[in-house]
DNA sequence: CGTTAATATGCAATTTTTTGCATATTTTAT
DNA sequence: ATAAAATATGCAAAAAATTGCATATTAACG
């Protein structure tokens, strides 16, 4: 199980509470981490427990409060163990798959519509993608080093939705000939 | 929930054991729908449950008995009906790009090692693929018709996994001119 | 001004997956 | 011949993820 881990690596760099870690999954790691809000805060409570984090409670007036998680010493450890240990390989289910494997109990015209939905959301995907990589580009030397890693991961989602883009011509050829 | 769905559509097509199921799992969606047999054993007794497959006993001497597996009449308007419906976007968890987001952390070597393990095992796989690929080119027309929504799922295997391997060589000169 | 949407936090029940065990036969290697 | 590995089936406990609910504030819209 690695949501643990990848909420420490985003603990490690800063601070923060269960909603500033929602919003750093999906701005920084969502093309390659999902996780739910409910999953977040119930990890959060289960690795205090373990004492892998701590907090501090930030008592806002009328606001609920929020907690502020930080990294123990042990979390660290925890983490840089886990880093130097091997990933067990990636679990992959992929449902759309599935449905063009059993397709010919389907309608050509269905599955075409379904590939065009999951065609717009990679497209969208990649164009927020190909944004981010142009500020990249724009930044100073340093900026760049300092990020050079997490600008590896984009790149992983760039060329992922351009293979995935490419593969779906290939489909969408194939269904519109097929009538 | 579609191990349900994906168990339906190896089914529909022929009866079969949990084992059986298995290895098809193995051989057919294994590169986009992993499944262990513990999960389809317990998934098989669940769908059985809910009326969704039937199963008759194939006593075998001295071995232990079989129960092989068809899909209901219930079953069936189930799948179909599934893949019918947008299906959920895929969720993906790729720990290998926590672990690359938070490389910081990590001895440089020890990064490199862990992507040249995976790009070992992409390469493994992709040249399974493309064995396969060339496999179905020899077949007739007629067989390769017959084929083509799975040879369209082989294609994004193929597709994925070099758009993989090309991300992995930038990776691997980033990491080596980092020293 | 009131409604709706977005922000923010969390609990509890259910479902699904993973892990660890248990067993028996057949095939392969030494 | 004997041991080890692969084939084949399954249960049960634990861990993890999903779903549904609950609440309260702030911002935006008409």
């Amino acid at each position: 199980m690695s949501l643990k881990h990848a909420i420490m690596v985003l603990l490690e760099t800063e601070a923060g509470s269960g909603y500033d870690l929602l919003k750093r999954f999906k701005q920084r790691l969502g093309f390659f981490w999902q996780a739910s809000h409910q999953q977040i805060y119930q990890q959060l409570k289960v690795m205090h427990q373990a004492g892998l984090i701590d907090y501090s409670v930030d008592n806002q007036q009328g606001k609920p409060d929020r907690k502020i998680y930080v990294m123990t010493e042990a979390g660290h450890k925890e983490l840089i163990s886990w880093l130097n240990q091997a990933c067990k390989p990636q679990k992959i289910n992929d449902s759309l798959l599935v449905k063009l494997y059993g397709g010919h109990l389907l309608d050509t015209a269905v599955l075409l519509e379904e590939i065009q939905a999951h065609r717009e959301q990679h497209n969208k995907a990649l164009s927020i993608m190909l944004e981010i990589e142009q500020q990249y580009q724009t930044l100073s030397d340093l900026e760049r080093s300092k990020l050079a890693l997490p600008f590896l991961t984009l790149r992983r989602g760039i060329l992922g939705e351009k293979a995935w883009l490419a593969w779906a011509d290939e489909v969408e050829i194939f269904l519109m000939t097929q009538n």
